[in-house]
DNA sequence: CCAAAAGTGTTTGTGCTACACCCATGT
DNA sequence: ACATGGGTGTAGCACAAACACTTTTGG
């Protein structure tokens, strides 16, 4: 058998769309209707376009998924392996993005079996070299939570700080000092009050804040 | 003018070499030969093949420009813009690697008119977006110097504290103070000393050092 | 009245920073 | 002898970590 050698590749790019739901991190999973990986979950993506950039492709697709637009949005990983796709030479650019919780409206499309909310700590067999992605995924934003302010992409504009906890608490896996979480946020003005309160449960209203900046820093803040 | 869809893109990898020469941090440049870049200088790279992974063809383009194998070689970011190769939509994946000054023995290939090293802070004008691509690789390199040991594949197998700290000064572009590096060094245990010392020159010998670990590791060390 | 989360300061310890002098060698 | 980098310790300060009780609401 002959070496080959130059042959075209095909380009896709694969999202791995991360949401705070009901106390967890979830990750948004498709199952394919396709062979050769039929029935199975997969993370959502899709080929390039000839006429649009790997970041295009990738905005396209979280659109046509999920519906949503203007979310945090990060290249992750490029994967090559010559056998990672049967059907043939794919090279997948993986994407990671960040989506409120408030924006949650799944459009039942029909390009797909079905479309769901995994938590993360259980999800199913997945296609292709998808579990190593989500793992990666995992690893980049446990690590971007302690060093920028991307958690504001989990959270809706409005937050208490009791919240804002909570989504660090979930996605490191371990407990944080409530007085001094609270002291860091503060000190560094990362938080500002609305003079607005959380009414309506069964304990005292909890002051809700918003991010005095948007854009994406690289601060320390564990 | 129709919309292309679904069309093939060629894949290609690009590295960065660096290396620390003349107490100055170096980037490996090829000058082109064929247009549309004839005689413009870029980063060294080439096509995928098609029955090898990417990372293999980073491998591959590495040892053939500059016959060095089994240096440090990480995936950096993937470059796709549609019109950011005039001959046609290459998407090109980057690489950084990092050579220890000991290992240059540049070999002069036909495949490119010339090859050199350029310091990082007098590049000459790049073909395609290899401006970005090395701005890029220093900032990660930059950022992966505090706080993890990759300094480590820059120098050779024995050195001095001094060597080490001269890497991070270059790198960093700044000042660092030598106990205070030695002390978190030695007391990291990341180096132990060889009982050898560097003779030779007109002040006293240092003691070489080598590193305890080989291996990648994340440690925040500044 | 009870449950549940909100809100609030102080102390202790660790680790980073700043800083200056003598030593061993080659020329 | 002199120039050059090698090698060493300490004190102050800032920041991180640990820690418990009162308040406000809804049920």
């Amino acid at each position: 058998m002959e070496t080959v050698k130059y042959k075209y590749a095909v380009i896709a790019t694969d999202t791995i769309i991360f949401t705070l739901r009901e106390q967890e991190l979830k990750v948004l999973l498709i199952k394919m209707k396709k062979a050769p990986f039929q029935n199975c979950w997969a993370v959502p993506g899709g080929l390039v376009h000839g006429d649009e950039s790997l970041g295009d492709a990738a905005k396209r697709n979280l659109y046509e998924t999920t519906g949503v637009k203007d979310v945090y949005l990060e290249q992750l990983y490029t994967f090559g392996r010559v056998d990672r796709d049967p059907f043939g030479r794919v090279v997948s650019v993986s994407y990671f993005a960040l989506i409120p919780s408030a924006d949650i409206e799944l459009k039942t499309t029909d390009a797909y079996e079905s479309v769901r909310w995994f938590g993360v700590s259980r999800l199913p067999v997945l296609a292709y070299d998808h579990t190593e992605m989500i793992s990666y995924a995992l690893e980049r934003l446990k690590a971007k939570l302690e060093y920028t302010n991307i958690a504001f992409s989990l959270l809706a504009d409005e937050f208490t700080l009791g919240e804002l906890q909570q989504c660090y608490e979930i996605i490191l896996g371990r407990k944080l000092d409530k007085r001094n979480f609270r002291k860091k946020f503060l000190s560094l003005n990362l938080v500002t009050p609305t003079g607005r309160r959380r009414t309506g449960q069964a304990h005292r209203p909890a002051m809700l804040y918003h991010f005095s900046n948007r854009n994406y820093q690289v601060i320390q803040i564990l």
